[in-house]
RNA sequence: GGGGAGAUUCCCGAGUGGUCAAAGGGGGCAGACUGUAAAUCUGUUGGCGAUGCCUUCGUAGGUUCAAAUCCUUCUCUCCCCA
């Protein structure tokens, strides 16, 4: 089968899992552009790039021709999806709900344009949030099969630790959206991560029953990483694409030290570049760490913009180079008055104040353990005074262990 | 509604009156090795300038010289029966 633009492309860069109909997808898309969507739940103020590959696949398929919809879950996340999940999310208010579609809406904006003629932004809690109990069970429920529905992978996970009520209602909602959807602007694919597949087979068919129409669902594979940890957490926590809560340079560094195993894989699902430069890049003769940077840099601009992308990857030059040369600006860094190094501050007490040691002890065990180093010097004595000298150029530059950087900007 | 089991430090999971800041594993951090990778080995892993003190074993009380461990209240979870 000879596979339209848009499929073709995600099929390339890997992004196919499974597919309702294939071929009868390739056909609708090859007669026309076809609506498609999907939706991103905000249970948090920011997306993190296990976010992502729905929205880089949407995006090529927008490049294609195709137009999407991006659904922010504002009413279904207050219900919350139980798949894939061992336990019960925490109920979140109706306020921190509508905060977190205002800012995801906003991050999504700056990577996806949605011009509201061949894209759009929209909410479910605005065909959610006020529907009526009765006569959605009448109209709605009645199609749902209690007895297929516990069958479904996710639910039958959650048979073991326990399902409420309130959860297991979740994908009748979500199928009411791909009706509302296609009701609304003729939307016909939905594409989400795998763990959708049971949500949105369910939506398929309560369209078929509803509208006689036959749509279609597409789902990207579950990204995992080649040491088998969870796809974007680092030991500081899930990288967000918010600066506040992930600082470029920690952004860039996560993908910089990606796993050999994953470079090419990502470079596919998280860059634009062509396919064969990245064949050129992944090249077995070809420098891993060339690959790395490229990746970094390429997926930072995206999200960060090219200039602190730069930022960025001279702040890594600057702390890996050696020479110490280079630009320090993306370094995570804090302010400190002079007047206290005219005092001197303990060691300890200088790196527990940085994000590099949560605690006091922390940065204790670091010093004994070899891992506290002051401008390329190392600080085993824990009694060691930080004097105003070693201030070079207005910063003390502080590393925990070879690759955690700090700058401490002396004002 | 009745009966049973359970809630332990970041996670899983031992511990059933003092020797428990709490075994073991995972994860994290650091050291060695290296390529800012992986794998491996070692150390470390609640807080505090500390051979001690403070906080932590679902919640609130109680018994005791002493409680994660015993009693009571409450909350939540799972299983069986209705």
């Amino acid at each position: 089968m000879e596979l339209c633009e848009g499929l073709q492309v995600l099929q390339d860069r890997g992004f196919i899992q499974q597919c309702t109909d294939l071929e009868g997808l390739n056909n609708a898309m090859k007669a026309a552009p076809i609506t498609f969507y999907v939706g991103v739940d905000p249970t948090g103020p920011s997306i993190h790039v296990g976010h992502m590959v729905p929205v880089f696949a949407l995006a090529h398929l927008k490049r294609s021709g195709h137009k999407p919809v991006l659904l922010l879950g504002g009413g279904t996340a207050r219900i919350g999806d139980p798949s894939g999940k061992t336990e019960m999310r925490k109920m979140l208010t109706y306020e921190d709900i509508n905060e977190n579609v205002q800012s995801i809406q906003k991050q999504l904006s700056a990577v996806v344009t949605m011009d509201g003629k061949n894209g759009w932004f929209v909410n479910n809690a605005d065909w959610l949030a006020n529907l009526n109990y009765i006569d959605f069970l009448r109209e709605i429920g009645v199609h749902f099969s209690v007895n297929r529905m516990l069958t479904f992978e996710a639910y039958k996970k959650r048979m073991e630790t326990g399902l409420t009520f309130i959860e297991f209602n979740y994908q009748l909602l979500q199928s009411y959206d791909y009706l509302e959807l296609y009701r609304r602007k003729k939307c016909t694919l939905q594409i989400g991560g795998d763990d959708q597949w049971g949500n949105i087979v369910a939506g398929i068919d309560l369209v078929r029953r509803e509208e006689k129409a036959e749509v279609f669902g597409l789902t990207f594979p579950l990204i995992t990483r080649a040491d088998g940890k969870k796809m974007g957490k680092s030991e500081q926590g899930a990288i967000f694409l918010d600066p506040t809560m992930c600082s470029v340079y920690d952004f860039y560094q996560y993908w910089r030290n990606v796993d050999d195993r994953d470079v090419e894989k990502f470079l596919k699902l998280f860059t634009f570049l062509s396919l064969d430069e990245i064949k050129t890049i992944c090249a077995p003769d070809a420098d891993i760490n060339k690959a790395k940077e490229v990746l970094a840099w390429e997926y930072t601009k995206l999200i960060h913009g090219k200039e602190k992308a730069d930022e960025a990857i001279a702040a890594a030059k600057a702390a890996f180079g050696g020479d110490g040369q280079g630009d320090l600006e993306a370094m995570p860094s804090i302010e400190i008055a002079e007047s206290e190094f005219e005092a001197g501050i303990n060691i300890m007490d200088l790196f527990a104040r940085t994000s590099l040691c949560a605690s006091k002890s922390e940065a204790r065990r670091l010093v004994s353990q070899g891992g506290a180093i002051v401008n390329d010097e190392k600080i085993t004595d824990i009694d060691f005074i930080v004097k105003a000298g070693a201030v070079k150029d207005g910063n003390i530059i502080l590393k925990a262990g070879k690759k955690r950087f700090f700058r401490v900007i002396v004002k």
